[in-house]
RNA sequence: CGGGGUGUAGCGCAGUUUGGUAGCGCGUAUGGUUCGGGACCAUAAGGUCGCAAGUUCAAAUCUUGUCACUCCGACCA
């Protein structure tokens, strides 16, 4: 490829509309053109690292006996009607019609296609364990776009769909598509990757991981084990709280406490810690009038996926202000009376005396809550946020949290589809059953984007030798030097010969300008002819990640490049 | 969906307060001088100032509406 003919604008100064390094980097370099909110034309370099990491999705989906499809972008309502989310899913699901009035969705995510594809022709369980898998385009109307590629509407994702005859050989299955996307994530030279437990959310379904880049602008919190392998999406994580119960139980006292409403004001007046207060959070069931009143330790946070999970509803944070039967402010459990609301505890009350909660009326609290005196027959729910410094669950050592783009995902799916679409196979025993499935994912842009987000420096990006769109950015200083023009055009004819990927800088324009253009697009080895190193009959070959510069002689200098890609 | 910001040349911006017919830097084209970390000189091309309506002798500038993008939040297979 020429540097000359390169489509793609290159530009010195940031683009205005960027916040993190990925996204102006890339859009620095002309990866990558906004078309519309969270809709980009990708240029041959982006192009071309995609379809590398596509190579190696490729190699290791193949390995663990995938079988590579195609499902159609446009589908019909009815296979989607067939297992609930045509009406389940939200506006983030773009549905129009055809030209004879038929309803038609665009892809979102495959389950239902692969379903629809595989029913018919398997019909043993003699023909599973089964996957197949595809790169294709996915469309969800997200409400908010975000970080360049990070978070898009319109993307191409590897999506992996396994069917088996049994939980057992899900599980099997699980383990070697979970090594798989260790060896994938390891290969794109994507580095502070590690595997969490995640939410099922929306898929359904049982156990699920998350693959997650660590990094300061990732969207998710996670909460990591520094010392044993627990690692876990915010969402679903648990950690060990030691009780803080006193020996002896005070009796109940109201306390006045005027118009002090929030946990630290409350705490501070009375004079005990926030883990002795238990406060109320209260939310809204969405489309009902129900509320949900939750109580919780008063130094504690409301993990809303959890409470979700718990009241298997849709929720969200109400306003009580309007409310005639909660006082905001001095809401408390004791001898709470409420209509139409569904009243939760979490763990972290259990147990607990010398509580400090709401008295349901203005201006006072009460003191001196026992858990287990004062409510009988409670069922307490996790419902926590984990926070920073809790007790391991497996280990007991201080957690971390840190912040994670999601790179990929696993499911168990279990038989969610199979059983909603009718997909039956004929087992040992000659009786149909729905086969267990397994879904798998990998976003094609967001891992780039990731990997951008992981490697790069002030002067641009620095690919990982095994995705750069190039291997070598063969660069002629003084192109119009006859010996120099002679000798780059050689050298990049006889690389192109030996296989290697290069980029040829065949501009006449000063080294300045062809040295950050070499940096901005980040490929690993730059390979400078020039008047100076020639007069020795020398080349300068020099790595993008600084680790090496050295000069060789000009009849090596294949044998040197071709060393450099195979130990890299 | 809620809150903020911004729309002026391919990119980054000034000009808007106080209305007077459009400007800077980068990039691009041509010629010349340069040449190892974003060279210099000269000349040139490129904009119905997001869109629409209104006020006015006159609107990038004032008014109203609308659209788009973006940031923060909600949502997110």
């Amino acid at each position: 490829m020429l540097m000359s003919k390169l489509v793609g604008e290159r530009t010195k100064e940031n683009p205005a509309d960027a916040s993190i390094a990925s996204h102006a980097l890339l859009v620095r370099a002309g990866f990558i053109k906004l078309v519309n909110n969270g809709i980009w034309s990708l240029a041959t370099p982006a192009k071309k690292i995609c379809q590398k990491i596509e190579r190696i999705i490729r190699e290791e989906m193949d390995a663990i006996d995938g079988q590579e499809v195609s499902f159609p972008v446009v589908m019909p309502k009815e296979i989607w009607t067939e297992s609930g989310r045509y009406s389940s899913i939200g506006s983030e699901m773009v549905r129009f019609k055809d030209r004879n009035d038929h309803d038609m969705v665009l892809g979102m995510t495959h389950e239902e296609a692969a379903v629809h594809f595989v029913r018919d022709a398997v019909n043993s369980y003699q023909q599973l364990p089964v996957m197949v898998y595809q790169f294709q385009t996915k469309f969800r109307d997200e409400a908010r776009c975000r970080g360049g590629l990070i978070r898009v509407r319109e993307f191409t994702m590897k999506d992996a769909y396994s069917f088996h005859t049994d939980n057992a050989d899900l599980e099997k299955y699980y383990d070697k598509v979970y090594d798989a996307y260790v060896n994938i994530f390891r290969k794109v030279g994507m580095k502070r990757v590690v595997a969490v437990k995640s939410d099922t959310g929306m898929m359904g379904g049982s156990v699920a991981h998350e693959y997650m880049l660590l990094t300061d602008i990732g969207e998710d919190t996670l909460v990591i084990c520094p010392s044993c392998d627990y690692k876990a999406n915010m969402e679903v994580a648990v950690s060990k709280r030691p009780s803080r119960r006193d020996e002896v139980s005070e009796n109940i006292s109201e306390v006045f406490t005027g118009d002090a409403s929030d946990i630290p004001t409350v705490a501070k007046m009375i004079g005990v810690p926030e883990y002795k207060t238990m406060k109320a959070v209260c939310y809204c069931v969405r489309g009902s009038e129900e509320l949900i009143l939750c109580f919780i330790r008063g130094d504690l946070e409301i993990n809303e996926a959890k409470l979700k999970r718990v009241l298997q509803k849709d929720i969200a944070p109400a306003n009580i202000s309007a409310s005639n039967e909660l006082h905001a402010g001095n809401i408390g459990a004791y001898n709470l009376k409420v209509t139409n609301t569904t009243v939760v505890f979490d763990e972290s009350l259990k147990n607990q005396n010398n509580l400090v909660t709401g008295s349901n009326k203005a201006e006072y609290h009460l003191k001196g809550i026992d858990m287990a005196r004062d409510f009988k027959d409670i069922e307490y729910v996790d419902i926590a946020k984990v926070t920073a410094k809790e007790a391991c669950p497996i280990c007991g050592a201080p957690l971390n949290i840190e912040n994670g783009i999601e790179v990929g995902n696993i499911f168990q799916l279990g038989t969610k589809y199979s059983k909603a679409m009718n997909m039956t196979v004929l087992g040992s025993d000659g009786k149909p059953f729905n086969p267990i499935m397994g879904c798998y994912g990998i976003g094609i842009g967001r891992a780039l984007a990731s990997i951008a987000e992981e490697s790069h420096d002030a002067n641009g990006l620095i690919w990982p030798m095994s995705i750069a769109p190039w291997q070598v950015y063969l660069c002629g200083i003084r192109m119009d030097d006859a010996i120099v023009k002679e000798k780059a055009n050689n050298l990049y004819k006889h690389m192109t010969r030996e296989g290697i990927e290069v980029l040829f800088d065949d501009r006449d324009t000063s080294a300045g300008v062809k040295f950050s253009d070499c940096d901005l697009i980040g490929i690993p080895i730059r390979v400078v002819v020039s008047p100076r190193s020639l007069a020795n009959g020398e080349i300068e070959i020099q790595l993008r990640d600084k680790t090496l510069k050295e000069n060789c002689k000009c009849e090596d200098a294949i044998t040197k490049i071709k060393e450099i890609i195979a130990t890299s």
